[in-house]
DNA sequence: CGCTATGTTGATCCATATCAATAAGTGTGG
DNA sequence: CCACACTTATTGATATGGATCAACATAGCG
C-alpha cells in the first residue's frame, strides 16, 4: 500500500463538488495522508460495524453497498465514479452501517477520516460542501424508501427502467445498468421474481434481451409506471 | 399569525444541538424572522412537492411525516419535541419529499429557510451542527431501510417493541408509542396484519392490551427478534 | 470446449393484502 | 350519565404478490 496519492489523481478528486470549494492548502493536507489503490472485482472494502477510518472515493470501476442481517443480505446502493461513500459515518465518527465491495476492477482513494473531520472544522467551504452532499444522500434514501413502501415490485421495475432510459439519454433502447441478480436485490426482490416481472411488463411494450432493454411504447409504460419527480428524480 | 417568536420559546430552541453552538447574534437573526404557532390535531403543515420555505421545529405535540403516490399513503417517520424536520429540503432549496401533519395539538416554530441558509453560510458552528444533524438523519433512514428490506413484518414488530421498551426505560411493561393503525403504516404493513402479528408474538411472551405492551419473557423475544445495533440503535 | 455462474421456467408455499363482518373504543350532545 | 355516531381494532375468509425449491437453459470464461 503506497502512502500519498499520485498527483495525477488530484484533478479527479478536486473536481468533485465535495472538494471543489476548499482552500488549496487544506486540499493538500487531505491528499498527503491519502492512499489510492486498485482492487480486483468482488473485494470487500469495508464491513458494516467496523469503525470508519477512511472516507472512500471511487475513481473508476464501481462499488456496491450492501447490508446483512440474520443470514440475509440486501443491496442498498451502487457507487459509480466519481463519488464518495460512507461520508455520514466519517462525519459522525460512528461505525459503518453498510458493507462495500467492488463490482469490477476499481480504483479507490482512501482519505483518513480524522483528516476529513479536522479540515471540516477549519474550512467552511468544505463544510458547506459536505452539508450539500449529505443532504443529497439523505434525500436519495428517502426517495428509495418511498419507492419501496409505496410500490409493488412490478411498479418499481417499470420506474427503474424509465430512470435508466433517461440516464442513458432517452433513446428507446439502452443497457440495463446491472447484472440481473443484483438489480433484483436493489429493487428488493428475488432473481426469479425479476425474471417474471420483465414478462409482466411485456404488455406495456418492454422487451429484454440479455442486458438490453427496448421500449416499444413509451406511453403505455409511463401510464403504468406513473413516474413521480418526488421519487424518481435523481437531480433534486 | 404573529411575526417574531415569543422570547419564552428561545431557550427550548437554543437547547437543540442544532442551535446550541452558534453565536448569539446569529441566533437572534434567526429568531427575529420566525413564527410560532399552535396547531390543532390532523392539520397538514406541509405538502410534498411544495417549495421549502420554512425549517420547522416541533416544540410540543408531535408530527407525522408521510408520503403518497398513486392513491397510496405511507407513514415515513414521527417527529417529537424538541426537534426539527425537513432540514435537507431547506438546505438544498429543493421541494419537500414528504408531507407533514400534526398528530395532536402541537406547537411549531417556523424559521424562514432563506435565513437558515444565510446564517449557515456565515456561522461555522451552525454549519457543523447542521452536518451532524443531517448525518444523523441519513443514518436513521438507512437503518429504517435495512429494517424494511431484511426483515419480515413479524420481525420488524418484535424489534420495534424492543426499541420501544428500551426507550421507555427497560421495564417489562410500557406504552406502545402510537395508535395501532399508524404503527402499522410505520412498520410497512396493514392494520389487520399488525393485529395478527401481535398474536404471532404471543408465543414469545408478548401481551398487548390496548396501547399497553408487556413482555413476559425478555429472553424469548430477543432470541426471536435478534436486535442489531446497526439497525436498532437510535444513538449512533 | 466444458465448467461454473447466471438466468429462466414451473410447481408450490408462505407472507401479506384485501374484503367483509363484528367488536370495542372514543367523543359528542342531549 | 347515557345514547348515538364514528373511528379504530379484531377476526375470519379469501386472493395475490412474492419467495422458495427444483429443473433446466444459457452465457461467460479459463
Amino acid at each position: 500500500m503506497n502512502i500519498g496519492m499520485p498527483e495525477s489523481d488530484y484533478p479527479d478528486i478536486r473536481g468533485l463538488h465535495l472538494f471543489a470549494e476548499m482552500s488549496d492548502e487544506h486540499f493538500q493536507t487531505l491528499m498527503r495522508g491519502s492512499y489510492v489503490q486498485n482492487f480486483p472485482p468482488q473485494i470487500e472494502l469495508i464491513t458494516e460495524g467496523d469503525p470508519s477510518d477512511f472516507l472512500h472515493v471511487v475513481l473508476s470501476g464501481s462499488v456496491e453497498l450492501f447490508s446483512s442481517w440474520n443470514n440475509r443480505e440486501t443491496s442498498m446502493a451502487t457507487v459509480r465514479p466519481i463519488s464518495t461513500f460512507i461520508l455520514a459515518a466519517t462525519i459522525k465518527e460512528a461505525p459503518y452501517l453498510m458493507s462495500a465491495r467492488t463490482l469490477e476492477k476499481s480504483r479507490i482513494a482512501l482519505i483518513p477520516s480524522q483528516d476529513v473531520r479536522k479540515v471540516f472544522d477549519t474550512d467552511s467551504g468544505f463544510a458547506r460542501a459536505i452539508v450539500t452532499e449529505l443532504a443529497q444522500c439523505y434525500r436519495t434514501v428517502v426517495k428509495s424508501q418511498k419507492d419501496l413502501k409505496l410500490r409493488t415490485s412490478l411498479e418499481r421495475l417499470a420506474n427503474y427502467i424509465l430512470r435508466c432510459q433517461r440516464h442513458a439519454g432517452g433513446g428507446d433502447t439502452f443497457d440495463l445498468g446491472y447484472e440481473k441478480r443484483r438489480l433484483a436485490s436493489i429493487l428488493g426482490m428475488t432473481p426469479e421474481n425479476l425474471s417474471r416481472a420483465f414478462k409482466g411488463l411485456h404488455p406495456y411494450g418492454v422487451q429484454v434481451k440479455g442486458r438490453n432493454v427496448s421500449i416499444r411504447s413509451q406511453k403505455d409504460l409511463e401510464q403504468f409506471a406513473k413516474p413521480d419527480r418526488l421519487i424518481d428524480d435523481y437531480s433534486s
